[in-house]
DNA sequence: TAGAAGGTACGATATTATTCGTACTTCAAA
DNA sequence: TTTGAAGTACGAATAATATCGTACCTTCTA
């Protein structure tokens, strides 16, 4: 019954993780190729840390093949969000608001990006409306 | 001429500029009080980082009078933007987006905090009519 | 004026994350 | 069937953080 509590990754471990949620199961080879094009890193280096991230459940892997090939045990989403909210409370003190007036302000944004966002933001004011019989100002 | 380079703080380093943005400059005790209400560290242990945070210049301390007072060195936003800026990097390979819409996604968003978005992106967008000829297909 | 209270300095230790060398194994091709 | 290329396993070195003990200094007050 205990959600599956997922262990923070670390700078490294997420390096991976972008790689797996982005290309699917993958060879020790061909992460250690990816992480190449971003910086110096040795193979051993690359299979060690999948290794660790296999130790703690991060990634899952098949090595019926001799070739063993890893993929992300967690989820894309909720990894992120879990992170976020580390990040909301380690660099924002907490306040999402002030992070997405900052993420929002201090770069180019498209139109469609616009678009999208203003398509969120109905759709919470929708579900807000909905739920909340009353509003409810902050305490 | 060099704009002054941000060295990235860590976690502890960043419990610490937090205490100082939002209360000033203040003493050791004072931030050790604040930082005890969160978890369990002692005295030494906030000086120390007091200390270390002094080297990399990210505070300034007087120490004029017997017990010093420590400030912030760097500035909250300009902060906040570099953190964000690898955060986006780290986590949402490289998407401020995806971070928006999760941020506002998976959370409670009042009424006015909603308004208070609208009204920055109306911002944005007059910006951007105003500044690029054309729009720009990212590319 | 002795000594307790409350400061600072700083070395030592523990912990975590990252990195790599080296030994060993397996497979395929000459 | 040898040999070398490509794998995996894993211990150990390194580096960065975080934590604390202890020594020492200054100030107040009984």
């Amino acid at each position: 019954m205990t959600k599956k509590m997922i262990p923070k990754p670390t700078e490294s471990e997420l390096e991976i993780l972008q790689v797996l949620w982005q290309h699917g199961p993958s060879t020790v080879r061909f992460v250690n190729d990816e992480l190449s094009q971003r910086r110096d890193i040795g193979y051993t280096t690359t299979l060690k840390l999948l290794q660790l991230m296999l130790e703690k459940v991060l990634v899952l892997r098949e090595d019926d093949t001799r070739t063993h090939v890893y993929r992300a045990a967690v989820r894309e989403e909720e990894t992120q969000g879990l992170l976020l909210d580390k990040f909301v409370d380690a660099a924002f003190g907490g306040s999402a608001m002030k992070l997405v007036m900052q993420a929002l302000g201090n770069r180019r944004t498209s139109r469609e990006e616009l678009a999208q966002i203003r398509r969120l933001l109905n759709d919470i004011e929708i579900q807000n409306d909905t739920n909340s019989p009353a509003n409810d100002p902050a305490q």
